[in-house]
DNA sequence: TTGTATGCGTTATCAG
DNA sequence: CTGATAACGCATACAA
């Protein structure tokens, strides 16, 4: 009556070890590293393990094992399909590598982007995933303090020395503009996300900036709206631009959600897309081909990008510091949403 | 020299209540149990806390504390916007509550469903919520044995005993067939996803028949195609729909991709919608509107089912039994491509 | 190949 | 209100 098993609860290791009769380090070794025991041992032990119904505990194993086989990814939000559709696929990845995804999303929050990486950290994940660079200080210091590897997705910038896979947003949005310039559009105006802590869409804005002054316009002189994600507030911005410079002949959202607000708002207000007015958006996701008429947007390959989000986490977390940054690339979808300014 | 810290890695308890010269136990306190602690230690212990960038080691407190405070979720796809938009509510609502989610997804199917629930359990949920309640015994079993609650959602069927938070698939699409035949509609077809392990999917193709039969028609005489989910998929089987059943003068499809990808197909081939043809679909997400003529179909509130299901869960988890079962209400949103029946 | 012993970072029990 | 200290279940360096 003297060991140290006990009968009620769930079997433990050392219920495992008992039953076969050997140690608890030999089971253990059973179960990690087979090939590190003899077969009889291994018979053994195997048929207990089966016998007892036994699975490991999980604290236990983290907290011996420093480590969790879990990474984590904070999002804006899983409504928006371009990071569900990534985060989905970066999550297939991590499960093909045996490591499983933990989720919570910022609502575009930095506060409780905050919150939610601390949460994520304190449950333990081995490594985390966060879109776009622009984040309080604070973040970073919490993280490196912590020593939890950090990938960024959505954002590339070969000048910051952080990991990332992701495009330049700046440069694909310019690609567009010059396409829309080429159209003789003169009158440009943007409808943005909040850039405030965005840098995907600042960016984005930035690049029309870069195209109209490398095409001789003034780049100051473009109409930006701000305004929450989503087709309602799209509509109510594209109003808006109607109303603050009804000279525009061109309106490039940010989104592929924002422009689809603009193109409703314009039936609505009797314009017709793309002759009284060109409307373009960004991400190419579903309901651009869908939209009347279909969209002219810069295609994102977010599959692609959660794949590879994954590799090069579980490449950090190895250890193998190789191929710390990736950019992919972006295209342009010309449909018929753009088409040439009115003279 | 003889404190038990390092000083290199990352901080714990231990150095925490060492920087703020008091012990574990109090630290400990102070995080869980605030009110328990005086006033003036307690700010000192926040404060080293905050310097030191402390956070709980997970699997010490997993093991420690018995319970890992996170919530697995098995859904089919994200890429799927309603379980995309049931996951994010759910996911807000668990984080509310200090919980955090860990998800996987099955890709619609059953084998992986369960390797997926394996590692999920493996990884220390507390809980698990499940799509639908078709799957093999052994998923049940197994949750069973390890005692792991679980909580299905997206169905809901008096008969069955397991707890579950969704709504009467049959009924709602009886109702919406009821509308199609009181259009005048007798030759009904029906796009399907694959109905074999989806209860959803055979539940809205029987409410379809049940529709029919007290309509005064032949239940049998349905004809379902069976596809998997995508626009093109639903193209293809409109199509073939055509071929099979030319008479056809209302499809009903079981979701709002499918029916967007019949919309589409009926375009193609010149049919009008609803003129030569009505088409209608289920869970009415943004497409719904989106589509070319707006969709008819079954509204169903995916976010307050997401955050029902979070606080089901932490009910169960909590112990408490009531409130096990719940089922929403769905509702019918009649738009342009549903028609008269062509005479 | 196998066993022994120790540490992992918290929580919780019990004294003080 | 606070401090020792004993679990918690497993992995692993070190011995045998």
């Amino acid at each position: 009556m003297t060991n140290n098993t006990k009968d009620n609860g769930v079997p433990t290791l050392a219920d495992v070890a008992n039953y076969a009769n050997v140690s608890t380090a030999t089971v253990s070794r059973c179960l990690n590293s087979p090939e590190r025991v003899g077969g009889n041992t291994r018979k053994r032990v195997m048929k207990a393990v089966r016998d007892l119904g036994y699975a490991p505990n999980f604290g236990a194993q983290a907290l011996a094992a420093r480590q969790t086989n879990t990474v984590a990814a904070v999002i804006p939000t899983m409504e928006n399909a371009v990071f569900a559709r990534g985060l989905q696929a970066f999550q297939e990845e991590l499960g093909r590598h045996g490591k499983t995804l933990l989720v919570a999303s910022s609502a575009y929050n930095a506060e409780l982007e905050e919150q939610q990486v601390r949460a994520l950290v304190a449950r333990g994940a081995d490594g985390i995933l966060l879109i776009g660079y622009d984040r309080t200080p604070e973040i970073y210091e919490f993280l490196a303090k912590q020593k939890v590897p950090t990938l960024i997705a959505w954002s590339f910038n070969p000048e910051e020395p952080r990991p990332a896979v992701g495009f330049n947003n700046r440069a694909a949005m310019a690609d567009l503009a010059r396409q829309v310039i080429g159209q003789g559009h003169e009158n440009i105006a943007c409808i943005s996300a909040p850039t405030a802590s965005n840098d995907r869409a600042r960016e984005r804005v930035e690049g029309i900036r870069d195209a109209k002054a490398k095409a001789g316009q003034d780049p100051k002189n473009l109409t930006v709206i701000e305004t929450p994600y989503g087709i309602e507030t799209g509509e109510t911005a594209f109003r808006q631009v109607m109303t603050n410079a009804p000279q525009t002949t061109a309106i490039m959202c940010v989104n592929d959600v924002l422009a689809v607000g603009a193109l409703r708002a314009a039936r609505e207000m009797g314009m017709k897309v793309p002759n009284d007015i060109s409307v373009t958006g960004f991400d190419d996701i579903e309901i651009a081909t869908l939209a009347e008429p279909p969209l002219t947007t810069v295609h994102v390959p977010h599959r692609e990008m959660g794949r590879c989000a994954a590799d090069m986490l579980i490449q950090i977390l190895k250890g193998d510091l190789i191929g710390h940054n990736l950019e992919l690339a972006t295209e342009i979808r010309i449909r018929q949403s753009l088409g040439p300014a009115p003279h």
